[in-house]
DNA sequence: TTTACATCCTCTAGCTACTGTAGGTTCAAG
DNA sequence: CTTGAACCTACAGTAGCTAGAGGATGTAAA
């Protein structure tokens, strides 16, 4: 039986993030001991370490849940659990999409500051005229 | 002078946003009508375009402020600006190699997947177990 | 057996950067 | 003068944790 924090140390997950994982249902409530803590077995290390694997590849929580839910159910169909990962692999190549405008502009912008005062700074001068901008890169959020 | 929703349509913002931003202190407080409504003018503009411009680029809203603050002593030196914009060219370079690992992961999951069961779905069994695993996606975060 | 102290407990608040809603007021056109 | 869109404040909620207060428990050494 592993108590909170040896299960925390085994799967790189911290105390907290373990009890808020149980207040939110995606971790089983465990058995406690007398005094109250809780005390975790296998079962329990198996599904931390699938959530925390599955947080590594970008899903989220609720993704985790279905994918959790697929997995205990081991007869049903595959392909809702190939469709979330496609729908992931989908929004991570957008993101890569996104994010490489961005270093493009960047890199640009700071390659073109020739380090004097800011009244004539590039980096300052790119942000106030989109115009200047190359790429695109319209909407906000990763 | 501009109402906020005018100054919201020109840049691209919501309405509660603005206002969100007047509130942490990244916009200044506008004239009012004797109604109490907001009126805004050019410098307005400018600064919210600059703002905006910016969290499009992916800077923070501390990196954001430090930004605005150097726009408005043009006798300030350029390296604090370019020293920002370096730190986010890093930022965006670090999330690229990561995603670019999680791509990779992905892909290899989804083109294994077979469309059998869950009981041997490849996705679920690579978020069982890590081992499997070619590439290092080790932290959790963008 | 006592004592020390790491670890555990619950509860609450905070983080980023907004977004949405409720309930009421103001402005401009007709 | 009325209508209705747009405005106002205030507060709650989103994701996914993280941190802290204030107190209880578990374990090992003295």
């Amino acid at each position: 039986m592993l108590t909170i924090g040896t299960l925390a140390k085994k799967t790189g997950t911290k105390v907290q993030t373990i009890r808020y994982y149980e207040q939110i249902g995606l971790m089983p409530e465990p058995g406690r001991t007398e005094g109250g803590q809780r005390r975790y077995g296998a079962a329990e290390l198996d599904r931390l370490s699938f959530v925390r694997h599955a947080r590594q590849l970008g899903f989220s929580l609720d993704a985790i849940r279905e994918l959790l839910d697929l997995s205990d159910h081991p007869g049903k169909s595959c392909a809702e659990a190939d469709a979330i990962a496609r729908r992931q692999l989908k929004q991570v190549e957008q993101r890569l999409a996104r994010l490489e405008a961005l270093r493009t502009e960047l890199k640009r912008m700071v390659h073109e500051c020739s380090g004097g005062q800011t009244s004539d700074c590039r980096v300052l001068e790119v942000l106030r005229d989109h115009s200047e901008c190359l790429t695109d890169h319209e909407e906000i959020g990763a």
